[in-house]
DNA sequence: GCCGTCTTGACAACGATTCTCATTCTCATT
DNA sequence: AATGAGAATGAGAATCGTTGTCAAGACGGC
C-alpha cells in the first residue's frame, strides 16, 4: 500500500504541497484546486487529485472524510494525532491521545489483531457556533 | 440534527430494516438495494437512500465510510460502541470503550465543544489472515 | 542536447448520491 | 369504513466528486 520510491519533483506538485502548507488545515482536492487557480496557477484538477493521492500514499498528507464523503487532505506532522471538528463551522483542533493509543492496542491484541491503524474523529459544536 | 418525530411506517422501510437486521453487518445503500431486489422486492434505490438517511438521523442505524468514501450502514444496538475491522477479510468485532468515551468528552470540554459524536475505527489484520 | 519515462491537462467516463415530480399510500379524523 | 392532507414512493434525470484516457510536454540520466 505505502510505496517507497521517490516521486519525481515537478512545479505542480510543489505548488500543491505549498498550498497545503499555507492553509495549515484540511482542504478537499477541489478546494486546493480553487486556491491554486486563484493565485494564477493553471494546475489541472486531475493533477491535484493524483498528487494528493500520491502523497497520501507516501504518508506526507493525512486523509479524512467529511460527513458527506468528500475526501479532505492536510499536510501532517509526524506524530500521530486526532481531530476535533466543529460540525457547524468546520474548525479543527488537533489533539493527541496517548490514552486512546494504548486502549486500541490493548483491545486489538485481545482479539488477535495486528498491524493496527486507527481513525478517531470527534465531531461537535464549538463554543463560537453554540453562541451564534 | 436528530429529529424526534416518528417516521411513518411503510412496507419499504420495514423491508430495508429487515434486510439490515438479517445481514448483521455493514452494507452500502447499493448493496441493500441489491439484496432487496434479489428477494423480489421492488423497492427503489432512491427510497433505500432516503430511508437509510432517515434512520441514521434517528439513530436507528450507524453510518460509516468505506475507504473509497461510500457510505455503509448497519442496524445498531443501543449502546455506543466501536468496531475492530480486519483489513484483509473484513471481519468485524464490536467493542465498547468507556475509556474512549471519557477521554473524548474531556478533550472536547477542554476546547469548548459540545453536542459530541465521535467515530473510532480500528483497522488491523486478524489472527486468521495473518496465518494466511 | 537526446531519449525513454513519468507527468500533465483537457475532457470524457464513472459511480454514488440527490433531486424532481407525478402517483400512491398512511393515518388521524369523520 | 370512507376521506383528505400530507408524506412516501419509483423512475429517471441531474449533480458532483473522483478516476480514466491519451496526446503533448517536462524531467533527469546519458
Amino acid at each position: 500500500m505505502t510505496s517507497t520510491d521517490k516521486p519525481r519533483a515537478t512545479p505542480q506538485r510543489q505548488a500543491i504541497l505549498d498550498t497545503l502548507n499555507d492553509v495549515d488545515d484540511f482542504r478537499s482536492a477541489q478546494e486546493v484546486h480553487e486556491l491554486l487557480a486563484a493565485e494564477g496557477s493553471g494546475v489541472g484538477l486531475a493533477t491535484v487529485y493524483r498528487t494528493l493521492a500520491l502523497y497520501a500514499d507516501h504518508g506526507l498528507v493525512d486523509v479524512l472524510r467529511r460527513e458527506d464523503g468528500e475526501a479532505i487532505y492536510r499536510r501532517c506532522s509526524d506524530t500521530h494525532h486526532h481531530h476535533l471538528v466543529c460540525r457547524s463551522c468546520g474548525a479543527t483542533v488537533e489533539v493527541e491521545g496517548p490514552a486512546v493509543e494504548r486502549w486500541t492496542s490493548a483491545i486489538a491484541a485481545e482479539h488477535g489483531f495486528s498491524e493496527l491503524s486507527h481513525t478517531l474523529e470527534i465531531v461537535g459544536t464549538c463554543a463560537d457556533c453554540r453562541k451564534g
